[in-house]
RNA sequence: UGGGGAGUCGUCUAACGGCAGGACGGCAGACUCUGGAUCUGUUUGUGGGGGUUCGAAUCCUCCCUCCCCAGCCA
């Protein structure tokens, strides 16, 4: 592996994990990384991907891929095809370590029927508004459900034909019997199962009751060994819940460390608001390039190094933060510096006429493949009399500081020759600039001048008669905001692209 | 005004009672077969008040600010 992704990283998290083995807490360190298969992954994503598997690899562990498919009616199979593949093309290998919250279905129902029994989870027939109205607000404690003192028999009774579908979506759930004057909201009698008569993409009609995420989360972790379970900031008032639930099973103890989400300038990395994106149709998929998804970057030409690279440099803390995206584009150009072949293009073409040149010649220039590999060799350019430039590398009247090309001025084409502006073809009607004519001089073939006279600039240029065309799909931010981390939608796409929007 | 978290250059992140450092961005200069490259330099920071200490970003204390939580979403 390159310096950069050399294991020498440190942060809390690490630290943590450092200190559980030193003190033989933890035996064995492992992790898994735990998307739900409703959306692309994102750049966000790959943060928690290379710190997963990252702190397994460095203390010798293993990371898991665990899709928590918990809820089937947003979950798809195309998500978790295309999870895999964003995994696997960052440059992680789960192996055969692919789990599913769903292969656990049926051990989470045998561990609901044992709280019921122990009188530590109840069938309530409110409805979800008088749940919520029950639930209390912030400010004031929650009240108990009419429901809450059943019978262990009526329970287990009721539960069973939960399964069984007796019931019509919503009209019961099964809750933990917790506390309903907690501070914490997610103690108070949280809902572990709802009713859902909907198809699964794993377990098709096998069953119509589902888990909550916060009653299957923890479980799987632990059913999987998780020895420290990863997370973002926002489940941190969920751990008292998932440390009650695994205190009751009296199954293995996952320990739950929470870090800050990334937030990146210049895009959003929520994905209920990509998924608007995509289906307000502001981009063209997932995999628009101007998506901070994993797909949208690798279409654009991120290579995966890149996007470690960065995942290293933001590091790992608590402490809500904006990274700025212009750090994700040095990281992007500084592997591409390295390893992109060159090829000159000219995207806005002005015309340039070398008089001196014979009439209907042509040759072959060397042009160095890559400057910053010297093995990845050379190609041959076509050089002509008829020549396309940049518009922008001429100025008929240039300021001080524009050292490219101007009336009377000698500049270089890059691998060519030296030339010198010495006239310039106008429209007499518009007075836009239409060619310029130049002269070359032969003794400076392949760039350098056997006098030692320099010149100030280098051009890159095509010749008209051997150009090819091209499409060139030249993308700026999404957003022209900058930031767009508040809950507020924002609607300030960038415009003006293709008519796309 | 309940509960849970967090405050260090513009941004991200180190420093774990002992010289506040690095990266990105910005700015300036140099250099170059491109001025979107490279190199060099540079600016700027411990939220505030008290306290402990020879010494505090770090420990104590009070305050301020910001973030998360009232889905049968994850």
């Amino acid at each position: 592996m390159k310096e950069r992704e050399q294991d020498n990283h440190s942060d809390f998290i690490r630290d943590i994990v450092k200190d559980d083995l030193a003190s033989g807490r933890s035996q064995n360190i492992h992790t898994r990384f735990p998307p739900e298969p409703n959306g692309y992954l994102h750049i966000g994503h790959a943060k928690s991907i290379c710190l997963n598997f990252g702190v397994a690899r460095e203390f010798g562990g293993l990371c898991n891929l665990r899709f928590d498919d918990t809820n089937p009616v947003k979950e798809e199979d195309e998500y978790v095809r295309a999870i895999r593949e964003d995994v696997k093309w960052l440059g992680f290998d789960w192996e055969d370590r692919e789990y599913y919250a769903s292969d656990n279905f049926d051990r989470l129902y045998d561990y609901a029927i044992q709280l019921i029994k122990e009188g530590k989870a109840y069938v309530d027939d409110l409805s979800a508004d008088e749940i919520r109205e029950h639930r209390g607000t912030l400010t004031d404690q929650g009240r108990e459900s009419p429901f809450r003192d059943r019978s262990v028999a009526e329970n287990l009774d009721l539960f069973e034909r939960m399964n069984k579908g007796e019931f019509g979506d919503g009209e019961k759930v099964l809750r933990a019997r917790i506390d309903m004057s907690s501070g914490n909201m997610n103690m108070r009698d949280p809902v572990m199962y709802r009713i859902l008569h909907e198809d699964h993409h794993r377990s098709g009609d096998k069953w119509c009751i589902y888990p909550m995420y916060d009653w299957a989360h923890g479980q799987c972790d632990s059913i999987e060994g998780i020895t420290h379970s990863l997370c973002t900031l926002e489940f941190e008032d969920h751990r008292p819940l998932y440390n009650w639930f695994i205190e009751q099973l009296n199954i293995h103890y996952p320990k739950q460390i929470e870090f800050a989400r990334l937030n990146m300038s210049y895009t959003v990395l929520s994905k209920r608001r990509l998924v608007e994106l995509v289906d307000k149709g502001h981009v063209s998929g997932w995999d628009d390039p101007r998506m901070p998804t994993i797909a949208g970057m690798r279409r654009r030409g991120y290579p995966p190094e890149s996007i470690r690279n960065f995942c290293d440099r933001i590091g790992v803390a608590k402490r809500d933060s904006m990274v700025d995206i212009a750090l994700l584009e040095f990281c992007v150009r500084e592997v591409l510096n390295k390893t992109a072949p060159r090829v000159m293009a000219v995207l806005n073409p002005l015309k340039v006429v070398i008089t001196n040149y014979p009439d209907g010649g042509s040759e072959e220039l060397d042009a160095i493949n890559n400057p910053e590999d010297e093995s990845m060799g050379s190609r041959k350019v076509p050089f002509s009399k008829v020549l396309y430039i940049e518009k922008d590398d001429f100025m008929e009247d240039p300021p001080k500081k524009f050292f490219r090309l101007a009336p009377g001025r000698e500049v270089r084409l890059r691998y060519a020759y030296f030339i010198t502006c010495n006239e310039v073809i106008k429209d007499p009607v518009t007075g836009d600039i239409l060619e310029l004519h130049c002269t070359y001089d032969p003794a400076t073939r392949g760039g350098d001048a056997p006098d030692g006279r320099k010149v100030k600039a280098t051009l890159h240029w095509v010749s008209a008669e051997h150009s090819l065309d091209a499409e060139v799909r030249a993308y700026d931010h999404l957003f022209l905001k900058e930031d767009l981390a508040q809950k507020r939608s924002q609607r300030c796409i960038q415009s003006g692209h293709r008519g796309y929007w």
